[in-house]
RNA sequence: GGCGGUGUAGCUCAGUUGGCUAGAGCAGUGGAAUCAUAAUCCACGAGUCCGGGGUUCAAGUCCCUGCACCGCUACCA
């Protein structure tokens, strides 16, 4: 029996805390459209899934700095992402969310799954509870006195007087920092997954899967070789799904573990939504479904360890047939940075540009086996050379063609000479070459295909001169238009996956029947149109983009980039309950401190070591700042420093306070110091 | 520091299990043509295949080593 091939294929799930940019598109998103749009013109039977992460300590984190409800963030970027890649043509058969009560009946399942059949393993300990609140209580929100020192106000890890490394429940008249009412001791449990007792099943299963990409396959063994370790999947949090065992109140089911989850949550939505809600079981309780995961590199672990553990621990779930991580998406030979606003966001994008040419752009140089970089100079290239030089060009050549000489009716293909044959061949065999690029996960190679075609096809006019043969032999001049109306049609379909919006539109300009998203990606190879078909008046498929316009872009780049990281003050002031008193404030004892000598801390990347004169002592820093700062460029250098931190053991070295300097998103640091000369051992207040 | 990846013409990249004078596209230079959004077509590339060793009759392709970049991870009081 010859059933369609079935196919499950997933991008990852982009997180609801921020909005998109062309990285996301290039490494997960687009590569997982075009094929997709491919398998489905080519017949098989393939479902689409994606949706928005909603959980986690990032979204209540950023929730907190907005000062709104973790909800609202959701709703903003779930709203606008979702938006976004519809705009951009990502033909998601279903966009979820995990915030939805299906995808907590999806976690909590699976979850109480593999806790009945004993798999997770319980680390029992005493922690207290607030009763009030009903919430057991992380180390930090509890404090007391210390049992040491005897200090009011130490935190339930550590005291900051004596620097006593504490237990919660060694603490002296303990209070709730919720409540401010004094909690009780409850037996508590996290549980863990011993991924290390799925170990050799893994390897098993990698083994079995030679065709992944090596870089994915080596980085699982990578990991199986260090020795996978239990890891927690619950956590203290109010906001996730909660842990749906006696006893786990105030619990969450860890977003590592519930996030992936999410792709079986949305096939389950998109079958409700068709109207078979039991159909999600073909694509996941079927070993010969395909599941294939599209993600960026920072995922692999998640997709190609984790969750086929947790698929083999449920049992009788399709495990992931492949895992084509791509690598990421420089941006004018830097890192794309969200926090520094160093990115070309959808929207942004969108507002200026249609969406083909980028994903043209982003097709052709996809990260598929490196970095890759995106500069708008390559862009307007690309599309003012390839898309509007070579391919617009060739079908505006074409039915500009029939118009003017054949009333815009496709001449009757009369005897072929060589060169006829020549192109009809190589059309034939351009369907079965794309698709096997495709079916790889080229998608570079794939378009590049596709525009030979177009390259043979120009090639093709210029060599039949119809221009001259308009004069002298018609009928050989109407051979050579319909063959070219045969490749559009080709090209058509051709670039349906890669190029839907103007698909549609060429298949417009052909006056064909129907959708171009349901032909048979087959029938390319052949012709089709009839001798005589009429076709629509010609228009322009794409549009230069002129140099100005580029240029605009460019500046906009840099000036996001730098100004922003002098606006950012804004972003984390914090909300009015972290506010500390003066009498805290006291406690942190600021001095003057000269710097004497600095040398790197041997096999270490960031830490410094550091001899500093505080006034007439002498003290030994570990700093972590090496990546930024030469040790040679600090000795004499006035710094600012805390002085009566509680020393600390850094890589064995002791650290006897910590030096001040101020942080940028990005990471680089600037050392405190103070206006003028002063002596050092000077109080700062 | 540990694990994984990458390093090939100005730019973006191909180079299968080691094998003829290392290949494409774009950009550049020269020419042809004029149907087309001045778009197209043809011709032109003496590149230390990151450096250094090694295995082999033969290495961009395998082994060792060094360097650079990227990701994960540890240290960042």
């Amino acid at each position: 029996m010859s059933k369609k091939e079935q196919i499950l294929v997933t991008s990852a799930l982009p997180y609801a805390n921020g909005p998109l940019h062309i990285g996301h598109l290039a490494g997960a998103y687009l590569p997982a459209d075009i094929f997709t749009r491919y398998h489905r013109l080519k017949g098989s039977d393939i479902v689409f899934i994606c949706g928005s992460d909603e959980h986690g300590v990032a979204i209540t984190i950023r929730a907190e700095q907005d000062g709104v409800r973790p909800q609202e963030i959701i709703d903003r970027y779930h709203e606008l992402n979702k938006g976004s890649f519809e705009r951009f043509g990502m033909s998601f058969d279903n966009y979820s969310r995990t915030s939805l009560p299906i995808h907590h009946e999806t976690g909590r399942d699976f979850f109480l799954d593999i806790y009945n059949k004993g798999i997770l393993k319980k680390k029992q300990e005493k922690q207290f509870y607030d009763e009030q609140a009903g919430m057991f209580l992380p180390d930090r929100y509890v404090e007391g006195t210390c049992p040491k020192c005897n200090e009011e106000g130490a935190r339930g890890d550590q005291c900051e007087k004596c620097g006593s490394d504490l237990n919660q429940t060694d603490l002296i008249n303990p209070i709730s920092k919720v409540s401010g009412k004094r909690p009780v001791l409850r037996e508590t449990s996290h549980w863990y997954f011993p991924l290390g007792d799925f170990q050799d099943k893994l390897k098993n299963y990698l083994d079995q899967r030679p065709w992944w990409k090596e870089n994915v396959r080596n980085y699982c063994y990578g990991w199986i070789k260090q020795g996978l370790q239990d890891r927690a999947v619950t956590r203290d949090l109010n906001w996730g799904i909660k842990v749906p065992v006696d006893g786990a109140d105030g619990k969450v089911i860890y977003v590592w573990f519930e996030a992936v989850l999410g792709y079986i949550s949305s096939t389950r939505e998109w079958a409700q939504k068709i109207g078979q809600p039991q159909r999600w079981k073909d694509y996941w309780q079927n070993e010969n479904c395909k599941l294939i995961h599209f993600i960026g590199k920072d995922n692999i672990v998640f997709h190609a360890v984790m969750f086929p553990i947790f698929l083999m621990a449920k049992a009788g779930y399709t495990l992931p047939q492949d895992v084509p991580a791509n690598e990421f998406l420089n941006l004018e030979g830097r890192k794309i940075s969200t926090s520094r606003n160093y990115a070309i966001w959808l929207e942004d994008y969108l507002a200026h540009f249609p969406p083909d040419p980028l994903r043209y752009c982003l097709a052709a140089i996809a990260p598929e086996t490196k970095d890759a970089d995106f500069s708008w100079k390559d862009f307007q290239t690309r599309n003012n050379s390839e898309l509007v030089g070579i391919l617009g060009n060739f079908v505006n050549r074409s039915l500009t063609f029939a118009h003017k000489y054949f009333d815009g009716q496709v001449p009757a293909q009369g005897r072929l000479d060589g060169l006829d044959k020549k192109m009809l061949q190589l059309l034939a065999k351009a369907p079965e070459r794309i698709g096997a690029c495709i079916e790889k996960y080229t998608v570079r190679q794939a378009l590049r295909e596709v525009m030979d075609v177009a390259r043979e096809a120009n090639k093709y006019f210029n060599d039949k001169e119809p221009w001259r043969s308009v004069k002298n032999n018609k009928q050989e001049c109407g051979t050579t238009i319909n063959i070219c109306v045969q490749v559009s049609r080709a090209l058509a379909i051709f670039m349906a996956p890669f190029l839907p919006h103007s698909a549609v539109k060429l298949w417009h300009l052909l006056n064909q029947d129907g959708d171009i998203h349901k032909q048979q990606w087959a029938s390319a190879g052949t012709v089709f149109v009839a001798d005589g078909h009429p076709l629509n008046p010609p228009e322009i498929l794409f549009s230069k983009i002129e140099d100005d316009v580029i240029t605009a872009e460019i500046d906009k780049l840099k000036s996001n980039s730098s100004s922003e990281s002098e606006t950012k003050k804004t972003i984390a002031v914090p909300a009015a309950t972290d506010k500390i008193s003066f009498a805290d404030f006291q406690k942190v004892d600021l001095r003057v401190a000269t710097i004497l000598q600095a040398e790197k801390v041997a096999k270490t990347d960031k830490l410094l070591q550091l001899q500093v004169q505080i006034g007439d002592e002498k003290r030994q820093i570990i700093a972590g700042m090496a990546e930024h700062t030469a040790p040679e460029d600090l000795p004499g250098k006035t710094v600012v420093v805390v002085a009566n931190l509680k020393p600390a053991k850094i890589r064995g070295l002791e650290s006897q306070g910590m030096l001040l300097a101020a942080e940028s998103e990005d990471g680089k640091l600037s050392l405190l110091t103070v206006e003028k000369e002063i002596e050092s051992g000077a109080k700062i207040r």
